[in-house]
DNA sequence: GTTAGCACTCATATTAATCGAGTGCTAACC
DNA sequence: GGTTAGCACTCGATTAATATGAGTGCTAAC
């Protein structure tokens, strides 16, 4: 038995229905809503067949049938039909041009919560590839030296070092100029350690502190190794009774909220790769264990440079792929302009 | 009909019994509960009474009784023993030396929800009196200038300014020198217009930039002014059944991600003040509207130099007040000791 | 292959019956 | 006077019994 035109048909109108209603679906709501002309009696025959091949779920015996993970996986890769059109009008008005990174990035989630009544997670992008663009040494006072340290896309960090020894005005001007002439232009990885036994040396007698600037600019690059990510729109998942219940809604907010288990799906989805740059995973196909009632759909965006972070939607399994998928593409594409500008 | 010793003591075992099961507790329970050695019979005498007064409710008529929100206020302000004993060992291993104020702040919320399992906030230190410590200008290149702007308690703040006319490093220098000979020190209030218009002038040409870097200086401390606020926790309200229906779960969990209704809460703890820095908002009193069944315990740390932010607790009525205000204490006294280390 | 028809299933809703914790009140007691 | 034993009463919660109806699977006929 296969999975021939009808039965696709068929297990289309199922999957639709089932999105739009959440209840499952009967054979004669099928015989109506499709353009088959077939008898609800037929429409069961070939709902037994669905059912056999895995594709759709009885609740219970007499119960219409609701889409299993392989039903929704099908209907995702082989059915669905992207939209493209409103959506886009949608948020161009709301991503405001934001001089800070992250407020940009607060606001996306925002939007995107907004937009798809799902939750949404934004993840900063990863500075991993990054080039250093400055790094500036200040005195701020007798014990305390500042190092800003801006690496390319200007995301900007700074680190504040107690310092021991006494460095006057001078010196700090001069260790400025050695570092920056250097280090500017290169990425974390070319500063090898060879690089900074010659540095260290040059430095003299303030070489001790020079390690300690090298040592901030690797931690400051690094740290964002453990990834900032912003959600928004956490109570939405009270709008799915299927995800209402205590247990599951105290699950999916507490990931929300630790994004440690974010983090691994940012991961993930950094490090694979689909032709669109979207992924779905739906279901048990979900990376964080607690979310399995979950479908989570992310996407990749890239602000160049290597600049790369996740952008994702957490809901129902039956979630409105369209709509999200079309919400994550049009949100990809304004960040890009909104960089480019 | 007043509130004399004996009725005292009943309501007090009322209250701590109801915030032990979250059950309306009966007269035999009160009976056995206290040593007053009074049948079941003269208790439900007294509570008759007590409840005519107003401090007590029943559900339904075969019900037991449960606080008021005015039983909880006379219990907080006159029967609670405060325990500090145990609590502050909990935390003092938790709290690491953290040169990064937001990581500590977040850890002080995770802290602080872990200890209590109730949702915790924690406000960053409003700067509005924070004194100017240094501007530093970097050229990063043609079109680009940075400013950081490091304020008292270490606070450091970053704009990043595109600029038209060419600047070469000796100006960059120069201005760098004016801005901090004369703004270093000073308070926001204290940069006023005459002090502005003096140093354009000295700017000669470059007095646009100047303009527009003082604005970034103002920016950037005001900004504060919405307030960044670390919550912690949510998912704890699901462990209080009072909390954990859809709608209100949905509506603090909502407050919690959004924080506006929060930073009211800060701005009015902040302007409030009482002899021990704590405030036990319960029930209606509540500022936030949609957390009428929650009570809120806030309490106001101080860093020293004016920065000053708010910790606080939210969840249900029946909280262990005892414990949460030991634990708030607690927080601000160890946020002070790790400050002034 | 398709379909009408029908017996069957089972979650959900409705109603009724029972239980029991806790009350209020009365009358007796100290 | 305050205190208490005793008892009828209330009402939410629990359980059981009963209906409802959406939807199925199967059979037999078209």
């Amino acid at each position: 038995m296969e999975l021939n035109e009808r039965k696709m048909t068929i297990l289309k109108a199922i999957v639709r229905n089932y999105l739009e209603t959440g209840e499952p679906v009967g054979s004669r709501t099928i015989s109506k809503f499709t353009d088959l002309n077939l008898s609800s009696a037929t429409i069961r025959n070939e709902m037994a067949d669905l059912e056999e091949l895995g594709y759709i779920i009885q609740p219970h015996t007499s119960a219409g049938r609701i889409p299993s993970d392989l039903g929704y996986r099908i209907y995702v890769d082989a059915m669905m039909v992207e939209k493209t059109k409103e959506v886009e009008e949608l948020k161009v008005s709301l991503l405001e041009k934001e001089e800070r990174l992250d407020h940009l990035l607060k606001q996306t989630a925002k939007l995107l919560a907004t937009n798809t009544n799902y939750a949404s997670m934004v993840s900063a992008p990863s500075l991993h590839r990054n080039k250093l663009k400055l790094i500036q040494l200040s005195r701020v006072n007798d014990t305390q030296l500042l190092v800003v340290i801006v690496v390319e896309g200007n995301v900007i960090k700074n680190r504040l070092l107690d310092i021991t020894e006494d460095i006057n005005e001078e010196t700090v001007l001069k260790l400025n100029i050695l570092l920056n002439t250097h280090l500017n232009g290169l990425s974390i990885e070319e500063i090898n350690l060879g690089m900074i036994t010659n540095l260290k040396k040059q430095a003299g007698i303030h070489s001790d502190i020079v390690a300690e600037i090298i040592d901030e600019v690797a931690k400051a690059i690094h740290e964002e190794e453990d990834l900032e990510i912003y959600t928004s729109g956490a109570n939405n998942i009270f709008k799915y009774p299927e995800l209402a219940d205590n247990k599951n809604a105290s699950e999916i907010i507490s990931n929300l909220e630790e994004k440690k288990a974010l983090n691994e799906l940012v991961v993930k989805t950094l490090s694979g790769d689909s032709d669109t740059g979207i992924q779905v995973y739906i279901g048990n196909e979900s990376p964080v264990d607690t979310m399995k009632d979950c479908s989570i759909v992310t996407a990749t965006y890239d602000l160049g440079d290597g600049m790369k972070g996740t952008i994702g939607i957490i809901g129902p399994k039956r979630m409105d792929y369209e709509k999200v998928v079309d919400n994550l593409k049009g949100v990809m594409k304004e960040l890009d302009s909104i960089y480019k500008k």
